[in-house]
Parts: C-alpha cells; sequence; structure tokens
DNA sequence: ATGAAAGCGCTAACAC
DNA sequence: GTGTTAGCGCTTTCAT
C-alpha cells in the first residue's frame, strides 16, 4: 500500500496526497478531507525511507554511548528519545562496549543509515574514528572532549561549580582530611574533575596530602580498592570524594564490610547523580550532572546544526553546571579520629549484634 | 557521493558495482578490484534507504521496551544490539515509559520505518495497540504474553523451574514462614510467578499464610511496604520471595532500617537477576531469567520469521530457563523469632554502636 | 560477464 | 489548486 493507492482511492493526483500529508496549504479543503479519509481507512503511512532518499533528509540523528548497561546512560538515551519523539526525529543508538572495533563500526552504521547528526557521549574515545564522520560534514556533538570546528558542537561540563559546592559543604562540616578518588587519568573528563577538586580546596584554604589522591577506574571495584588502600594509611580521611557515583557506591559497600559507619565514621560525595544514587543506603550526597540536561542539549546542538544554514568556522559551545545535590552520606566530621575507631568498631559491632542475635531480649 | 560516482571512477556501470558490492560471483575478478579500490578510495558507503526501498527489506528490527531506565532492560537492548550488529540488523529502540500513547506511537514509528520485525519486551500492555503491526503482517515476538497467530513467536519463561529451587533452597535452610511479595496483579507475569511459587510450596509440604502473599509494584517502594506489613504481623516470617529484584532490593534497605540483618534475620530472595543484584549489600540471592538469553531467543525469533517462507499457523513457541542463584541474601532460619528480636534488635544495636562512636577505645 | 533500463515510494519543480 | 513528471540511489530483470 503506497501513495498510489491513496491517490487512486481518494482519486486525486499522488502530488495532492503528498501534499495533504505535509500540510501543504494550497490543498482545497474538500480534497484534503477525501484525502485524510482514505489514509485513515487504509491505515497509511508513509514510507520514511523513499521520504528521505527523495529530500535527502534521514531525519535519524545518531546517539553512540560508552555501554547501555552502564547506569550512567540510559537517562541520557532516553532523554534523547524523548526530544527526539517530539521532533519526529529517530534515533540511532548503538553501544561501543569500549570495544573500538565496535565504535568504527557505529560509525559505519551511522553513516550507512545517513544520520543527520551524532551525539558522541562515550568516555574517552580516539578522535580518528570519527575522520569518516567529520569528512561527510555531518553535524556531531561532543561531550567536554571535542575539537572546535564546523559542525561540531561541544557540551562544556561546569565541574568546578559543583566540586566546589561539596568541598565547601564538606570544609564546613569540618572536614580537613579529605581524599579524592579520580577516574582512570587518561580520561580528560576525570582529569578535570581531579583538577576542580584541586582548585576548591585551594580556595577554602585546605591543603591535599598526595596520600589522598588516588586513582579509580569510575567503577565500583575501584571504589573498593581506593577505600581500602586509605584505611591502611596512618591517618585516614575522615571525607571522600569521587570522580563519579559507582565508585561511590564501592566506597559505601566497602565501609560496610569494614564496619565503618558512612556518613558517622567518614562522609561520602559522589559526582553525576545516577538514579541509583537515591537508592543506595544510605542514600548518597552526590554533584548532579543531570543526564537529561545533557541529551537535551546535545539534541539541540544538532538540531541547531541541521538547521544552520552556514556553519560556524569554530562550532558551537553550550554550558552545562552541576550542583550539589544533600543527601544522607555526609555528617560533621567525627571528633576521634577514624583511625582509632577502625580497629575495634567492627569487632565491637558484631560482638553486640551477636549477643542480640542469641536470642536474649528484653 | 553514489553508485553513480563509484561507477565513473572504475569505468564499469552502476550495475557492475552493485554486484561488486554485494558479491554476485559473476563479477570477473579484474573488474571487482577496480571497484573495491575505488569504494576505498571515496570510501563509498551504499544507501540503506535506496537499498531498502528497491529490495522491500529494511533491515531493521523494532525492539519496544517498557522503559530503558529500569534496571531490566539495559542488558536486553545491549544484547540484542550485539546480535542484531551481527547479522547486518539495525535496531530501532523505543522506550514506552508505561505510557500508552508513547506505545502507540512507538508502534506507529516502527512501521513508518518499515521494520522487519519487533520484539515487544514490556510489563502489561494493551493488545490492541498491535493491531497496525498485525493487520501489516510484521513478525512479532512477544515474552509470555503473546497470542499464537501466524507471524507471532512467544518466549514462554519457565518460571517453575526457578522458583521452586528457590523455594526448596529455602526449605533446606529450615525456614517454614515464608512470604511472598508479588508484582502488581494486573500483570500476567507477576501472577504466573506468584503461581509458581503457590506450586513450589506446596511441593515442599509447606503452607502459605494469605498473610504472607503481599502484592507489590515490582518496585523498590512496593519492597519497602511490602516488609512494612510483612514485619507487623504478629508473626513475621523468616524469608521473602520477591516476585523480582527491585522488590527485594527494597526489601533489604527497609530491613536495614529497622536494624534487621540479612541474611541472619531474615532472608531474601529476588528474581531476574539483574545486574544490581551482585552489587548490593549483600550481595543477593536471586533466581536468573537471563536477559541476555531472552535478547538471543527474540531475535532469532524474528530473524526465522524473516526467512520463513510460509508462516506458521500457530506462530513459534521458544523456552527460557530459569535457575537459582546463591548468593548472601540467604541463611538458615534463626531459632528464635524475628518479632522476638525485631523489638530490641534496632535499640540495641544503636546503642552499642553509639557506645562506641562515643570514642571509646580498647 | 556486463550494461541499459525499469522501478521501489516519495517530493518538488513545473505546467496548466 | 491540481496534475504530470523527473529524479533520489539502488537492485534486478533483460538484452547483448
Amino acid at each position: 500500500m503506497s501513495i498510489h493507492e491513496v491517490a487512486r482511492r481518494a482519486r486525486v493526483s499522488i502530488a495532492t496526497v503528498s501534499r495533504t500529508i505535509n500540510g501543504v496549504p494550497t490543498v482545497t479543503p474538500q480534497l484534503s478531507r477525501r484525502v485524510w479519509k482514505v489514509v485513515k481507512e487504509l491505515g497509511y503511512y508513509p514510507n520514511t525511507q523513499a521520504r528521505a532518499l527523495v529530500s535527502g533528509r534521514s531525519r535519524i540523528f545518531g546517539l553512540i554511548v560508552s555501554e547501555i548497561t552502564n547506569p550512567f546512560f540510559p537517562e541520557i538515551v532516553q532523554g534523547f528519545e524523548d526530544i527526539a519523539v517530539q521532533h519526529n526525529y529517530e534515533i540511532l543508538t548503538t553501544s561501543t562496549v569500549h570495544d573500538p572495533k565496535r565504535m568504527a563500526l557505529s560509525v559505519r552504521r551511522m553513516i550507512e543509515r545517513r544520520v543527520e547528526g551524532v551525539a558522541i557521549v562515550t568516555f574517552g574515545m580516539e578522535e580518528e574514528l570519527f575522520d569518516d564522520l567529520k569528512s561527510r560534514q555531518v553535524p556531531l556533538v561532543f561531550i567536554d572532549v571535542g575539537p572546535s570546528l564546523p559542525r561540531m558542537s561541544n557540551i562544556r561540563i561546569d565541574y568546578l561549580q559543583g566540586i566546589r559546592q561539596a568541598v565547601q559543604h564538606l570544609a564546613a562540616l569540618r572536614h580537613e582530611q579529605i581524599a579524592f578518588i579520580s577516574g582512570p587519568l587518561t580520561l580528560k573528563t576525570a582529569v578535570a574533575r581531579e583538577r576542580a577538586f584541586l582548585q576548591a580546596m585551594e580556595e577554602v584554604g585546605l591543603r591535599v596530602d598526595s596520600k589522598y589522591e588516588i586513582e579509580g577506574h569510575h567503577t565500583m571495584e575501584g571504589g573498593i580498592e581506593a577505600l581500602k588502600q586509605l584505611l591502611n594509611l596512618p591517618k585516614p580521611p575522615t571525607a571522600v570524594l569521587c570522580s563519579n557515583d559507582m565508585t561511590a557506591i564501592g566506597v559505601m559497600r566497602q565501609a560496610y564490610e569494614e564496619g565503618i559507619r558512612v556518613p558517622d565514621d567518614i562522609s561520602v560525595i559522589g559526582f553525576d547523580d545516577i538514579r541509583l544514587a537515591q537508592f543506595i543506603t544510605p542514600p548518597l550526597t552526590t554533584v548532579k550532572m543531570s543526564q537529561t540536561e545533557i541529551a537535551r542539549l546535545a539534541f539541540h546542538a544538532l538540531l541547531a546544526e541541521v538547521q544552520r544554514k552556514s556553519p560556524a568556522p569554530d562550532g558551537s559551545e553550550y554550558v552545562l553546571r552541576t550542583s550539589l545535590v544533600l543527601r544522607d552520606s555526609t555528617a560533621m566530621a567525627p571528633k576521634f579520629s577514624l583511625q582509632h575507631r577502625r580497629a575495634t568498631n567492627r569487632k565491637r559491632v558484631k560482638a553486640a549484634i551477636d549477643e542480640i542475635a542469641s536470642g536474649r531480649s528484653d
């Protein structure tokens, strides 16, 4: 069932059907009604492929993420879809699972389907993988790591803003030994977060012991390992700022394992504000980098670029603000050293619990 | 840059280019080499839209999920993409966010893009939403809830298998008061899980107090509420089986709030085995329903249907097995009643902790 | 084995 | 205001 069938049944030309469907105002109301009637009856939907072929516009945007199973991404995918739908765009999502081959394949799939633009939301990448896209003048939008070139947009994240709030919050709670667990320092974004932390610490007049700077992996396992290291220090920190939420979750998990209470014994702050952050126990205080907002900005950057007649020579820049979200994983710095209590806490809590568990009741 | 450009530069006809690219064996090696050379030089990728238009095959499958931000789905989306890529299929993912309008829109988007088949992986739905797809003979695959009609496949989940293992496991641990927190009973799948539980309990000769059957929402909040209710019972259960993992996570969260230890005071078992289940504290014992396997079965069901010349009159059926995954949220039933200890546990643990926190050290 | 040409379903320029 | 027609980039007969 094609436009011809509709035209035949409505006794008009295919051009009139096309005009009607596309809302060209010159169509007589009477004919328009006749056409719409047939369209409804037949359940006719135009073939997007044919449309794209002739118009040269696919109405598809690509979205490349690192891995959809990482809790950071689904919100972005959802946000992107939400807006795309409103604008009648389809979205081609690909997940690279950190594999350059998959990434290259993603790019190829995008080109074959003739996407009008691509949002690249990945942790780290090899820029040359996008050469194909660039040479085809496909608009691209990057988060934080892209070049300033025509047809490219960048969403810059203002890390300092939120991290400064986090550090000031900890300082106000009298924390002085504040550790930072970074992401892999091969990632620009991880470096930027750490730099923001250092600057914020300096601003509040706190010095950072280099022993308190640990390189993590932006994973739960990384957080677990990092806290172990930190607790082995002669003077463990009273607060830990993490480069992302998964790391913070690992820290909290390990704290639990070691019988150290969050936030009483140690305060923990994350970064990203993934949805999971509200669900863990205790709910995580974290720096919010709105995933929905990232999706919105990325989509509009692409849309703006597609609609622009001549590209800006240096591309476009957008800025995303970050801000602290207070929940329950932070508290006043403990009066006595964590180290002191750590040795005894676990044993004692266990003993107390065992006593209770033995069944003796009031 | 089109096939014509390639043809011109290789000094052959567009037909030869087409044949070369599609591996039609009649092409002379010499010409083939010439064509490939130009293709590489130009970075030519065929236009999929044009291909689809003429061949009538879009090489796109649709995937409709309830909401990508629900931790259950990302693994399915990833699994589906992984296989699709291997078969040179593109995938159009849509997330209905539980909105029938969005669902209807999803269907429309699928049809407009001329997908060759659609996998519908949603909790509950209104079947008539798919009438458009059905009338167009688009192959459909459902999880557990679809009709037996031509061009439709169903992946039946063998709930009993895994749930029986779970119940037997609890019985072996001497649990007798076992509660079940179901999903919303408007969902067929939720009802099926509860039914499996009831049957398994009967098999091991345990009776189910109707007070122990709580209807949840397949959400963390549902689990929290359900455990509260359960704990208000004169004789709270010693074990809780949940209809999905998010519910189990809510239960564990509430247990923590109330100072009740998992698994020492209460055993908890989930269902689904979402990735998160390994990450919480303690790691959750749960019934695995492999999301990757669901994706794989769904994709192959669609592929088989597309390749089949004449559809089977009653569609196809596939079965997914489920099985218990032992982790740390289950243990022997406590000797003394939970109720007994519950009244004092929290108070006492708190007191013990406070004593320690006051800084008194060995 | 290769090329010429028809046509997939649609939009847009051009006639009337 | 409406119809006719020329492609969009490709695959696939049908000749040769």
